[in-house]
DNA sequence: ATAGTTGCAAAGGTTTTGCAGACGT
DNA sequence: ACGTCTGCAAAACCTTTGCAACTAT
């Protein structure tokens, strides 16, 4: 399924499914680049982004294009949900069955075709909020969890 | 309300914001520029983006972190939900009334403090579905509207 | 053999920032 | 007068792209 162009098993691309899937997180590709880079260190930036763009576009992973200055990816493809911190703009899976909006989407929509729609609950995650006990707006915000 | 800081009125702060008000759409930063210029010539866009971030700061504006690769602003700070187009970027309103998802925030959010949800519709605008008729794929795509 | 892929580096687009001068209060 | 704000330009930041060498098929 996906896109229909032939594709090449490369290494490179092997490890970086591997190590996203791997990730209960959603990583940006800079943060996944370094994670990648333990196991193959001449990698290199660019190509960690062409690979998530080609699998995100033949639907191997997804994207998440959610607020944020940074793009995210999830190894799980499966309609869900999600959890971002707004502190530091670590992003979770929400672990219950999303809700069925579709079927509640107006007809007024302004004319639009509605072809689905993005659901982000916005918060505190656990380890910004034990920081905050200590530290309070003492650390840098958008720190990295 | 809003951050306490002492505020000074520029004719630059004020245009922004008439303008902003005036708009049904909600423009990028660069787009509002543009407009905001037929006023004032000489105006910055350095100057745009530190009076929308200082009127967000202050929850005079709202500052609309959707997906895609520009944020955008809007005028009305009233809790409303958002249409956004997959080919062209606009933005425009869901004149329904928000879901109470409040209520619904599970109590199981891996140990997130919930603040809120943001919640976007995408879809085909009625400018684009006009578009595809005519010539279907033929128009670069993220043309604004 | 050949076309997809890589690493590198440069370019691209959006947003932020440093600074000297201008301006609102 | 004071501190905020502006215009300008450079920098910062994330992402994409051109290219020659490489490699999976």
């Amino acid at each position: 399924m996906g896109g229909g162009i032939a594709r090449r098993n490369t290494r490179q691309r092997e490890v970086i499914l591997d190590e996203l899937r791997r990730l209960k997180s959603h990583p940006t590709a800079a943060g996944l680049y370094e994670i990648v880079r333990r196991r193959l260190p001449r990698i290199s930036l660019g190509t960690v982004y062409r690979n998530l763009e080609l699998l995100a576009s033949q639907g191997v992973i997804q994207k998440l294009d959610l607020g944020g200055s940074q793009a995210r990816f999830d190894g799980n493809v499966d309609r869900h949900d999600h959890l971002r911190c707004v502190r530091c703009g670590c992003v979770d899976d929400l672990d219950v069955p999303p809700l069925d909006l579709a079927g509640q989407s107006p007809n007024d929509c302004s004319g639009y075709l509605v072809l689905g729609y993005r659901l982000e609950y916005l918060g505190i995650c656990p380890r910004c909020r034990e920081r905050s006990d200590a530290a309070h707006e003492k650390r840098k915000e958008n720190e990295p969890c």
